[in-house]
DNA sequence: TTCTTGCGCTCAAGCGCTTTAGTTCTGCGC
DNA sequence: GCGCAGAACTAAAGCGCTTGAGCGCAAGAA
């Protein structure tokens, strides 16, 4: 800045001025600074930035998975990325960190918040009675909670929810129809928000529907509990005749697990997939699953962080309701 | 730290040199500051820090791929998660971005080295007549290649390497000797470097075996290029009777799309799959496949760049060659 | 005794920006 | 001609830390 100030003619906080689009400088003044500033390449330090009062240009993410749950799910990638696109728009940068639990999530926003690396982060994988959003609204730490539900406990914090109970109603409905009455729901990681909240409403439906032999089993989301769960309900006595796997991982192990045991699907077992990916047209048959814009999903959250940063108020923005995709894995139910 | 040295009854300074370990402060005023510190719950302002010559303390990955492409890799999660071991021992952040193409990312480098904001960066998926060598070299940023091969121009930089040609020549061995003549390589984006490496690889391997019918096809690394190639190979006159596919996501595909065509996996044709993951034992028949250490990897780049930005000199690191595991889809050569 | 040495510490400058409180200058009304 | 407002710009402080220079003091050397 001292550059250019001196080859502008002008002092250095005419600099900042004109660049920081500020009152105070005329426009010829700003059009020649900017045009110094651009020949010599100046991007302003975001340290120097941040130490006057300025914030970090940084948002952080935080995973809370062991490492080999991580691998095989798309849903994060596809979730960064979207994320990416509204963050590259405002220049600022994503800090991103993989610990083992929420512990350690916990420690890693207490550390980002005393050092200032960040100016807000994006929660995820919210959990029944989850110690984040409370510690975050402490820390005055800028937080949008991705997948969580509205909590009045927590006003400062906004989250993004989507109709859980609503898809599962559709998924059984559909089900239903088909003549399903058996259905076994393979559920995802017990302390997960959003699994409690599909089990629920699973529930719900099974009983405004009267339907006794509809229930949940939770998984750690591996293909190895996948197949190992699916082993099990289908070898009981009388085995269900769908499937509804809380994420296509478990549901692919589930559709070979089956097949071994000489089920063929959907004439025997109905299989359907939440969440849908390029996984569920790899193999045959092609699985039905609920598919959501993952992309705009992290879209969506980046933005509501972004207005968060400007002031805006917090609020919980309702995402839409993810569609059940009809592919080979579902049927008729075929008497026994 | 004023708190902290108005408490300890010393000055800042004092605090800085009890705090970082640096000679200037007996034992007993590091303790006590030490100790005011940490009821004080301080962490350094990584802004002051690094404005203060220091680093930034965080070091940068970009990611070029198509969001799509991204999505079912399970490469880089994984090799994220190993990556992000080694540095949060060191308390050291991980920018990442994902972009569309390499411009884009050279763009970030540039931008990230004039903002200050990264110590140094990773860099993955090395090209043919690559730009980013060349211009993190220029910009004097400190950086690994992650899957390169040394690069005698480029003396800065330090390299991770895989002996590609060892394992292809391994596979084709394997192939080989179970009695393979006709091999197709579908690999994988075609300006990448281990691709090409691959290729040469399998040229000179065929060469050497005097096999005429061995050859590769580039693809974009999708599911869905690979059951198309898959297809159009096993639809020739005289078709392959082994196929090795870049990733596991093709492989699976290519295994969809064969099955589909009426082949049988492995009586008619093999399958190795050039990466290893979950995918490989979800399906039957489980594939044989190539299976590296990804997080070992992500582990051993982040060591070699702490190394460098400590003021270790550049190396080309060679990582262990990938053992092919072989599971039930390759076997012998059934007669037609 | 005086001089040196080194230890333990403080002072103050400086990193690259932003921002508040001036200062100078121009143009206007009276 | 004077006072005044507002525009255009400058000076300087300050953000939180590091660091080189300097200072007082006790111990050892001459």
């Amino acid at each position: 800045m001292k550059d250019i100030a001196r080859r502008a003619g002008v002092s250095e906080s005419a600099v900042s001025f004109a660049l920081n689009g500020r009152p105070g400088v005329s426009e010829v003044t700003r059009d020649r600074v900017r045009r110094v500033a651009e020949q010599l390449g100046w991007r302003p330090s975001t340290a120097a930035r941040q130490l006057s009062g300025e914030g970090a240009a940084t948002v952080g993410l935080v995973v809370a998975r062991p490492a080999d749950t991580l691998g095989v799910d798309s849903f994060f990638l596809q979730l960064i990325s979207g994320i990416q696109e509204v963050l590259a728009e405002r220049q600022l940068g994503l800090l991103f960190q993989v610990v083992e639990d929420v512990d350690a999530e916990c420690a890693v926003y207490r550390r980002w918040w005393a050092e200032h690396r960040v100016d807000g982060v994006l929660v995820v994988d919210p959990r029944t009675d989850d110690p984040r959003p409370g510690l975050l609204e402490e820390l005055g730490l800028t937080a949008v909670v991705v997948g969580g539900v509205p909590d009045a406990r927590h006003p400062g914090l906004s989250t993004l929810w989507a109709d859980d109970a609503g898809a599962m109603a559709a998924i059984v409905g559909q089900l239903y129809a088909l003549g399903h009455r058996r259905i076994v729901h393979i559920a995802g990681l017990p302390g997960l928000a959003h699994t409690e909240r599909r089990i629920r409403a699973l529930r719900a439906e099974a009983e405004r529907r009267a339907l006794a032999e509809v229930r949940s089993v939770t998984t750690d989301y591996s293909d190895a509990e996948g197949a190992a769960v699916t082993r099990r309900v289908l070898t009981q006595e009388t085995p269900p005749t769908a499937l509804v796997y809380d994420n296509d991982v478990m549901a692919l192990a589930g559709v070979a697990a089956a097949t071994e045991l000489g089920f063929s699907v959907p004439a025997d077992v109905s299989v359907v997939a939440w969440e849908d990916s390029a996984l569920c047209r790899m193999v045959k048959p092609w699985l039905s699953a609920l598919s959501r814009d993952t992309p705009e999903f992290g879209r969506t959250a980046a933005r509501e962080l972004t207005s968060l940063l400007d002031g805006g108020p917090s609020r919980a923005v309702r995402v839409p309701v993810p569609r059940l995709i009809e592919r080979e894995s579902t049927g008729v139910v075929r008497r026994a």
